[in-house]
RNA sequence: GCAUCUUUAGCUCAGCUGGUAGAGCAACUGACUCUUAAUCAGUGGGUCCGGGGUUCGAGUCCCCGAAGAUGUACCA
């Protein structure tokens, strides 16, 4: 942005306050304690009469003649500054009058209550720490009845999302979505933990990608002349760990999925999988039940959500449901004992679109989508899915047609998805070859044959669950926000103009 | 992708059936030794998202484009 002429009369400030012989970004700062401390047990400051240093940024200036009062916030508070000439003397108080909010400033002085009762510090010295040259957004608060009014209130919304330093500053409450956010992901990292996972991190960079149906991302490595793939997944390379021995592992980062972007899609996202040897599905249910729970009622410390605009109990047993079954309640249709052609001409009567290529297993799983998926609004794992749709879970047993696998559904939205992971060599060769074959028909969100996968689990692979949860969403949900992007620091976004 | 809505000063917004751009806050100057959305007086500040068109005249009407939001389709 080119500078207008608030910058200008600000860079015009900076040269006054060099040519008092000022440096106005010194290297050096000091800080006896922080706002928060101060604000601590009040009159024991006053009583006590301490000598303390703050600092801080300046975000409110209300200057009258030789007196003036400002606040200045660090992360842990906010406190008023009384600034007098008769306390300053002429030349630091001349330094006061250079002063503007958002300026980083040092102020040393004690603490006492003004004439109008307002905890304050009087100052009896003031350092620029920092000189602010862009004018912050104008916004101001006042306190009524213990709650904060603001006016002018920083909101545009494409503004907040592209100057996010600007709406973490001026909007405590976004800001507080992301420190609820990190508390979340550091208290899923300790659940894991203490449950004996281990947490890895495994290539970014992938030469085939896998352990999802996406398009990827493709980027190219010079040296070696080839081209790469941004993940769309971690699982298969957390299931080479568990052929490599480690019994439990996650990973919790970035995956990279080339497709639209809306209110719950951001290209980039955050999932957190894990695996777990010799745990199957119903293992996997109580891992992502009691996880889940647990950041909602001791990080968070609610168990109900307004989410969607449904609300929504996490606490509870959550309901175990069949596919067929929920399919059967909401249609009346026998997914198992229909015949394929009937499901198709069902498909075609209500209008779904069907990809090429499709067999029995992914019509169920249209018709699942279209009729059951939005209507379930509390924690339903929804089981028993098609095989064909899941290329690297275990069949059931006793239904070949179905796999041992879960998603859970909340608020009528994905959260997780889990299988008894397949760890049949042979077994697990043919569907990705059947997945090619997707692949060949025109699905581009197919798997690929992933050779040295198979290899791998030629070596043999345990049995395992195994389970990836979309932290966004669960972010999302447990913040209460209904766009990817108020919870994401820097969501994606077109160019600016 | 598609549909609808939005875009005016640094920020939040007004701007009627087309007549030459406004407010509050912020900024600047001045006054002010206990303010707190400080107050009072004065001053400056605009590519009305961009590009075309209609018109004597366009912030306003029409067309094209951009960004954002919402809905919808696909996907986590």
């Amino acid at each position: 942005m080119a500078d207008n002429q608030f910058v200008k009369l600000r860079k015009e400030k900076l040269a006054k306050i060099r040519a008092l012989g000022i440096d106005p970004y010194p290297v050096q700062s000091e800080r006896s304690h922080k706002i928060g401390d101060i604000l601590e047990d009040k009159d024991s400051w006053i009583r006590q009469n301490t000598v303390v240093t703050l600092a801080g940024r300046l975000v409110a200036m209300r200057r009258q003649g030789k007196l003036g009062f400002g606040n200045i916030e660090d992360d842990s508070g906010k406190i008023q500054i009384y600034v007098s000439q008769a306390e300053l003397g002429e030349d630091n108080y001349g330094l006061f009058k250079l002063c503007d909010a958002g300026d980083f400033v040092q102020a040393t002085g004690s603490l006492f209550h003004t004439q109008a009762g307002e905890y304050s510090l009087k100052c009896t010295a003031i350092k620029m720490l920092s000189k602010n040259i862009r004018p912050l957004p104008a916004v101001k608060e006042k306190v009524v009845d213990g709650k904060t009014l603001r006016y002018d209130e920083f909101a545009d919304i494409e503004l907040r999302y592209r100057k996010r330093y600007l709406d973490l500053l001026l909007n405590p409450e976004h800001r507080k979505v992301f420190e609820l956010r990190s508390r979340i992901v550091s208290a899923a990292r300790r659940y894991m933990d203490a449950r004996g996972y281990i947490e890895v991190e495994t290539p970014i960079l992938q030469p085939l990608y896998g352990g999802a149906n996406a398009r990827p991302f493709i980027t190219h490595h010079n040296t070696l002349n080839v081209d790469l793939y941004l993940r769309i997944a971690v699982e298969l390379y957390l299931k080479r760990l568990i052929v490599g021995g480690f019994e439990r592992v996650y990973e919790i980062g970035k995956n990279f999925r080339n497709e639209g972007m809306d209110r719950t899609h951001n290209p980039e996202f955050t999932m957190m999988e894990s695996y777990e040897a010799y745990s199957d599905l119903n293992g996997m249910m109580d891992l992502v039940e009691g996880l889940i729970k647990h950041l909602a009622l001791d990080v968070v410390g609610k168990d109900t959500f307004v989410y969607q605009g449904h609300t929504v109990h996490l606490g509870g047993s959550w309901r175990r449901a069949s596919m067929p079954e929920l399919v059967a309640e909401a249609t009346g249709l026998d997914l198992l004992s229909e015949t394929e052609e009937k499901l198709l001409a069902f498909c075609k009567q209500h209008e779904l679109e069907v990809p090429p290529g499709s067999g029995k297993g992914k019509l169920i799983a249209l018709i699942y989508e279209h009729f059951v998926e939005e209507t379930l609004i509390e924690p339903t794992f929804v089981c028993d899915f098609p095989k064909e749709i899941s290329p690297l879970a275990k069949a059931k047993p006793d239904n070949p047609l179905l796999a041992d696998r879960f998603e859970l559904i909340i608020a009528g939205g994905e959260f997780a998805n889990a299988f008894s992971e397949l760890n049949d060599p042979l077994d697990q060769r043919e569907r990705l070859e059947a997945q090619a074959k997707l692949r060949a028909m025109g699905d581009d969100e197919a798997n690929v044959v992933d050779e040295d996968f198979l290899e791998a689990l030629e070596y043999g692979m345990p049995p395992m669950g195994g389970q990836g949860i979309g932290i966004d969403r669960l972010v999302m949900l447990l913040t209460e926000n209904d766009s990817i992007k108020e919870v994401l620091l820097f969501p994606q976004m077109k160019p600016g103009s």
